[in-house]
DNA sequence: CTTATATATCGTAATATTGCAATCTATAAA
DNA sequence: TTTATAGATTGCAATATTACGATATATAAG
């Protein structure tokens, strides 16, 4: 074998695993960081800021964007893309709900 | 290539990276799920309840040791392992103060 | 219609991840 | 000391991810 047992979990462990895939590597969170600042932007401005090739942004996008951690709108020739709110407040509410639930006492 | 261009990258968007990579994995949101459950449990207890071989769960454990999302204890001949309260508190604050500082206006 | 610009898709090479059988290590029990 | 138990490590096969050149698509400008 070798591939995730994906199907031995429960729906919701694999939509959060993949919630966090997206988030799982430099360049995505480079472009997650640089959309909090600028707020929206193209493509082209993603590919300027970072070293890494049209192509290879495009698919980084592509994946947040299939995440639901942003999304992008066609203006014109270029598509503008941005962070998607909500999906950083339900995310922020998982990790206090369960900072909250955590016991203080450990073995 | 085809590699992870991480020097690309700073070190705090590669930690951040890295951080959710630990978690991007339904078994091991499966293993934090249920340490949320009981608190504090051994190996075995994990190995009992998710439907996969020891040596993948004592692999996903180090995973999750290395970074920093659980603690584990020699307890005998057996090793307890439970949550770091401190990491939840830390995403968590993260993504909330993502959500604060996101402006309502997207493309 | 033609050309330029912006982005997406395809194909592929390099590397990383996942899962497990076999095996090793360490401690407890007998 | 021998045996049993708990867990980690090793080695490997299967699969997934990352990056990018080449190319396709789609819209704007001329």
């Amino acid at each position: 074998m070798g591939i995730t047992k994906s199907e031995s979990f429960t729906t919701e462990q694999n939509e959060i695993a993949n919630l966090f895939k997206a988030m799982a590597n430099p360049a995505r969170v480079a472009i997650i960081q640089y959309l909090l600042k600028v707020d929206s932007c193209i493509c082209g401005d993603i590919v300027n800021e970072l070293p890494l090739a049209q192509p290879t942004i495009s698919q980084h996008l592509k994946e947040l964007k299939n995440a639901n951690i942003i999304q992008g709108t066609i203006e014109g020739k270029s598509i503008c893309y941005c962070l998607n709110k909500d999906v950083f407040e339900s995310i922020g509410r998982y990790f206090m709900g369960m900072y909250i639930k955590l016991d203080a006492k450990c073995c």
